[in-house]
DNA sequence: GGCCGCCTCCACCCCTGGGTGGATGCCGCC
DNA sequence: GGCGGCATCCACCCAGGGGTGGAGGCGGCC
């Protein structure tokens, strides 16, 4: 038996979530809410399994709700139930911990499927939920500038390469001297090499290719 | 009528995937293939709706497969069905265009549905795979140092947030100014605005912000 | 009107950054 | 051994970056 509470601050909403969830007979409505408070204390105290749970709502969101769940200790799966489907807003979501988001078009039987799903400990997404977070899963890793970025960065020698990277995280030439334990000198020996080579003519651009490569520490 | 083409180096689930969508009376399939090269040709010859793709084959992985279908002008949306789910292989595939990624071990009921989803323009993942995406989504965008950034760059002056892009992007002074139409002293003016509201003292540091602040175009 | 914030520009100064040429010592390879 | 690549350092030079102070015009707000 699926204990679910449902969060929405349109009392029709709600109606409509209890009579679909109700009509299945492996699903108990444990709970309601229509607000960000209530929803809390009613998630604190019937430890449903899932939550569905809206985002707009009067006194607290739905993604403070969110936030707010593992700082009480409760571990409840929640199914993020909106219409809206801004990028930011699902990454978010998915950062906060929800383990579905679905849009309010999604159909009474793909709703009950969700909640199965993520009872069992499945994500559930809507379609244009997923195709979204392709798209950022996808773009975030710039495969060609990367590839390209790391071939330059690879002719480097080891110690062009640090100083490469301290460059990169905007030190001075003195700072750098100090930080790698040589000389200004050196340092810009090195800095004027890793120009030629990585063929920039400052060290913003440097900068640049060693964070288009994914570098971030200083190599071992 | 969806037309579709598999591809499995093992004739055994060739044979599976034929009786499993065989029986949908929506589904034809519309030609098969046992490895890369013979995949393209076929695909290129029946132009089918949709085309079940393995990963692991001889002559031709999957991967170099839907790299080539665009070169060749053809747009048919593919399913990659592998038993392999890692997270550069997820990604990869997505990336050269996959519409979907289903495990070997998805039932044939949901393969039919994945079929049907793929071909109405929808993604189709299985429940690990959307997991690990996830996992890949949102680890990508680092939440609080971008929050920090944007918080600041926000409290830049139009001009100013200008020319902290520009800076970011290894402008000189003189190429900033040029493509803002102001003067040098101007330009100085306002990088030195941005040192200041930024707390930094070099070009490279202002970089760091604004990318952390995952800005790129000139910001309407 | 007066005040304030923004954009624009100027002049002046100093220091770091970046380019050039040269020197030494180390290590591995032919 | 001789050669070449790398790391380390030096000196010199100059252009650009970065700091300071000031000025005028423009628009919104009290």
């Amino acid at each position: 038996m699926i204990r679910v509470v449902i969060v929405d601050d349109d009392p029709l909403v709600l109606a409509g979530l209890r009579m679909i969830l109700g009509g299945s007979n492996d699903i108990t409505i444990a709970g309601e809410a229509t607000d960000g408070h209530a929803a809390i204390s009613t998630i604190a105290r019937e430890k449903p399994d899932v939550v569905l749970l809206d985002i707009r709502m009067p006194r607290m969101d739905g993604i403070s709700v969110l936030r707010r769940l593992p700082e009480r200790g409760i571990s409840a799966r929640v199914i993020v139930l909106t219409t809206f489907d801004t990028d930011e807003l699902i990454l978010t979501a998915l950062k906060q911990g929800a383990a579905g988001y679905l849009l309010k078009d999604t159909s009474p039987g793909d709703i009950v499927n969700a909640v199965r799903r993520v009872a069992a400990g499945e994500p559930a997404l809507s379609p244009t939920v997923t195709t979204q977070l392709i798209a950022a899963a996808t773009k975030s890793t710039d495969d060609s500038r990367r590839r390209a970025a790391r071939h330059l960065i690879a002719r480097l020698t080891d110690r062009e390469r640090d100083v490469a990277i301290a460059v990169s995280q905007g030190l001075t030439n003195p700072e750098i001297a100090q930080t790698l334990h040589m000389g200004i000198a050196t340092v810009k020996t090195h800095v004027g090499s890793v120009f030629a080579k990585l063929e920039v003519t400052n060290r913003v651009q440097v900068a640049r290719y060693v964070h288009d490569a994914g570098i971030s520490a200083p190599s071992g």
